[in-house]
This record gives C-alpha cells, sequence and structure tokens, in this order.
DNA sequence: TCTGGGGTCCTAGGACCC
DNA sequence: TCTGGGGTCCTAGGACCC
C-alpha cells in the first residue's frame, strides 16, 4: 500500500498558523502581483471563489463577505512544507516529495501495523507540531491514493480522522463509480472533452472501455492509468532526483517600456538561474529568455519574443548567463510595446564535475566558480542578493508583500513566535 | 487599472548515421 | 514503372501536474 498525505488549503493554513483569528474564516492567499487567487479556505470555496480567479474580478465578493486577502509568502509555505515533510517520512522507509503540500508514503508490507491507526498517529502528529491540517489516503497504487484522498476531504464528517483506506475491490468500485472523469489524475481538460464525447463521464467507465481504445486517445499515460485505477501498481515512488530545467519569470506590476529597465530584470532572472544550477551542482548548455506585452490587454499592441542559444560551454557562471541573456535581449526587444512579463530558461544540464568543453572557445567557469561560491555563501549568511552583479539594481519591480509582525519575525528567525502556535488534544 | 510561476513526460517528425 | 533496411538523436509541441 501507499499513503497520499495532502496538506488542505496549504497557503492558507500555513497563514493561520501564523494567524489564528483567520481559523473558520473565508481566506485566500493570492499569487505574485496580488494576481490571482492561488490558496482558499473551505469557507473561500463555499463563496464560489474559484482557483485562478483574477483577484481584481472579485474584489466586491471579498468586500461583501469580508474575505481576508493575503499576499503569498512563500519563505513559510517553505518552511511548513518542509516541516510536514520531516515528521511524516519518518513513519515509512521510503517516501517521495511530490509537491510543496504533497509527499507519498510507500506503507509496503506492514502486515501488523493498523494502517488507519498508524496514519491517524501521522495526521495528528503534523497537527500538533506543524500546525497543519492534513489529509491521508491509503490505496494499493499512487492513483487511486489520490481517490481516497479527495474523499476525505470531499467528506469531511465521515473521515473525522482525515484518513481514508481503499483496501477492498468494493470500495474502489464504489469510488470509482463516484469520481468523475475529471477528477482522475493525469486526466486534464483535453483528455476529459474527450472522454465525455465517448461517453466516458466517471472513472469507472473508463475501466468498461478496451484498453486499446485508450491508449489510442492518450498514450502510454492512459494504459499506466487504467491499471492504477485497477488497483495494480505502474507508478512507483520516485527518489529526489536534480532539476532538468530551471526557469526564473515574473509579471511586472507596471508595464515596463524602457530598454535598460527590461535588460536589467532579464539579467536578474539569469543570475537567479545561475544560483539554482549552483545549487544542485550543475551547469546548463542552453539558456532561453522570453519578453511579452499584456496578453489580456487586446487593446495595446501585442509582441512575444523568445530566443535561445546554445552556450560554448556548459556553465553555471552568473557572470557568463547574465551576458548571454543581456545579448539575446538585444535581438529579442522590439523598441516602443509595453512589457508585462519576462523569464529566463535554461536547459540540458550537465554535472559540474562532468562537463565537455568547447575545443575553440575560451572556458572561463573554473575561474568563476570560486567567486560565485564565495558571493552563495555570503548571500546565505547576509540574506537574498546582499552581492550582486554590477548590472543587478537589487529593486523588485514585481510583487508586494503584507508583513505582519509574525511574519517579520518568521523571515529574521526562522521560527515561528509561540504565540502563534495554538495546540489541539 | 487590475489576470502566477514552475515543473515533468511523451510523441511525431526531421536530420543524420551506416 | 521500378529506388533498402535499420538505427539514433534532437526538437517542437502537446498533454499533464502542483
Amino acid at each position: 500500500m501507499f499513503a497520499l498525505i495532502d496538506c488542505n488549503n496549504f497557503f492558507v493554513s500555513c497563514e493561520r498558523s501564523l494567524d489564528a483569528t483567520l481559523q473558520e474564516k473565508p481566506v485566500v492567499v493570492l499569487s505574485n502581483n496580488d494576481g490571482c487567487v492561488i490558496s482558499r479556505s473551505n469557507e473561500a470555496k463555499a463563496l464560489g471563489i474559484p482557483m485562478g480567479a483574477p483577484a481584481y474580478q472579485f474584489k466586491a465578493l471579498f468586500h461583501h463577505h469580508h474575505v481576508t486577502v493575503l499576499s503569498a509568502k512563500f519563505e513559510l509555505y517553505n518552511y511548513k512544507s518542509q516541516g510536514v515533510i520531516d515528521i511524516s517520512k519518518s513513519y515509512a522507509p521510503e517516501h517521495e516529495v511530490y509537491s510543496i503540500d504533497e509527499l507519498f508514503l510507500d506503507f509496503h508490507g506492514f502486515k501488523y501495523v493498523k494502517l488507519q491507526t498508524y496514519a491517524t498517529e501521522i495526521r495528528n502528529r503534523v497537527q500538533r507540531e506543524m500546525d497543519i491540517p492534513v489529509s491521508i489516503g491509503i490505496a494499493p497504487t499512487k492513483t487511486l491514493c489520490k481517490v481516497a484522498n479527495r474523499i476525505v476531504k470531499k467528506f469531511p464528517n465521515q473521515f473525522p480522522d482525515g484518513v481514508y483506506i481503499l483496501d477492498s475491490k468494493e470500495k474502489i468500485e464504489k469510488a470509482l463509480k463516484w469520481l468523475s472523469i475529471e477528477d482522475v489524475w493525469g486526466i486534464g481538460r483535453r483528455y476529459a472533452n474527450k472522454m465525455k464525447d465517448a461517453g466516458v463521464y466517471k472513472a469507472y467507465d473508463l475501466l468498461q472501455k478496451p484498453e486499446i481504445w485508450v491508449r489510442k486517445i492518450m498514450g502510454i499515460h492512459g494504459a499506466r492509468m487504467l491499471n492504477e485505477l485497477k488497483g495494480i501498481p505502474q507508478l512507483d515512488l520516485e527518489k529526489a532526483s536534480d532539476k532538468k530545467s530551471i526557469t526564473v519569470s515574473r509579471s511586472f506590476m507596471e508595464m515596463i517600456t524602457e530598454k535598460d529597465a527590461l535588460r536589467e530584470r532579464i539579467e536578474t532572472f539569469a543570475l537567479y538561474c545561475a544560483e539554482k544550477l549552483r545549487k544542485q551542482n550543475s551547469c546548463c548548455k542552453s539558456l532561453s529568455i522570453y519578453i511579452g506585452t499584456n496578453r489580456f490587454r487586446k487593446d495595446l499592441p501585442a509582441y512575444n519574443g523568445f530566443l535561445s542559444i546554445n552556450l560554448d560551454n556548459p556553465t553555471n557562471s552568473s557572470i557568463v548567463l547574465a551576458r548571454a541573456a543581456s545579448q539575446l535581449f538585444e535581438q529579442v526587444f522590439v523598441e516602443g510595446f509595453s512589457y508585462k512579463k519576462a523569464g529566463v530558461f535554461v536547459s540540458n544540464f550537465v554535472p559540474e564535475n562532468a562537463r565537455i568543453t568547447s575545443l575553440f572557445e575560451d572556458d572561463v567557469q573554473n575561474k568563476h566558480l570560486p567567486i560565485m561560491r564565495a558571493m552563495d555563501k555570503l548571500n546565505r549568511k547576509y540574506g537574498k542578493d546582499k552581492i550582486r552583479l554590477g548590472s543587478m539594481t537589487g529593486e523588485n519591480t514585481y510583487g508586494r508583500k503584507i508583513m505582519s509582525e509574525a511574519y517579520e519575525h518568521f523571515l529574521k528567525n526562522n521560527t515561528l513566535p509561540e504565540a502563534n502556535f495554538r495546540f489541539f488534544s
């Protein structure tokens, strides 16, 4: 059996751990620039606020129902996430961190353990020590864990422990007859539409279709999904691995028209990419940049520029990557547009110690690396961007944060103030 | 006025090899 | 008229996830 530990309304729950008065009230957390709703409390969901909703469209509703609206605080969410992971993973020999708010545990061979009790204990400890409510779904396959988890969240009154186990053919069949096809893990909007066209409305309906048909529509994913839903495991826990690509991109609060201002953003994003590369000891062989106008403003002239380059030598030097990004920018920038978004993307990684270098091009990687490492070290010690390249202004032209005393305390000490912990019996 | 950011895997087709 | 057989690698695009 596998277990899926999934934090309930994760970002909102993190906020509640900072501010206990938010309990049982409608709360939403907004994305960068306070643009979209990215987390909702159950009370907010009940008001009909959809995931991803543009905040400005719901302003009146927020006001009318006294919804607490918060800017995202990712440092906090990462800290909380790590806490949940550390506690949960101590209960199983193997685990897989699936996302910031979910992890799978391997309960394989837990013959003499009463899973219900065991999982309840995990949930209670996470609640007690991290102040984060979680739901736990247990089943013979990862896909069915997702189903079990959804059932827990959908019927909280029937599962007061926050745990549901799909451990018999009957339970599984009943669950799949209940589950809409679009809610199956791996079925997105496109596939859901195709499924409905073919008369498949519930997960159970899919099992009635011949495998060859599913395979034709969904490829290999479909074949795996079919078995996973039947309870035959196709997906194993995956070990944490290095990233294969890294993106740093932002929308801006205000549109940028000035060339040098936009170039500065691009170079800064390249530096962040380089930093992330060094963190996992990788070098990249290619780099791309993107700049674009506001895609929602049909009244303004639109332009999207995207350009990639294969580097002469694999690198994670901030200097080299910023320079390359700047050169691409020079080619892709067009005067006269109002830019709303930009990004830098690196890919084609090789390990830092297994680089193959060009015969003809100068390789500065080894010259730069000690400087870069020193920079990283200082920034870790004294704070982000304390040491930066001369091309960076260090100003953010995006984002704003609603600071609270509790959050400032957290940022400074990386622990939460005592008063914000609440204890549940 | 105001609409996020970051990933993964698979597949088909083209270019190339012998 | 008729033009082999078998591979690999790379890329772009499409699907999905949170």
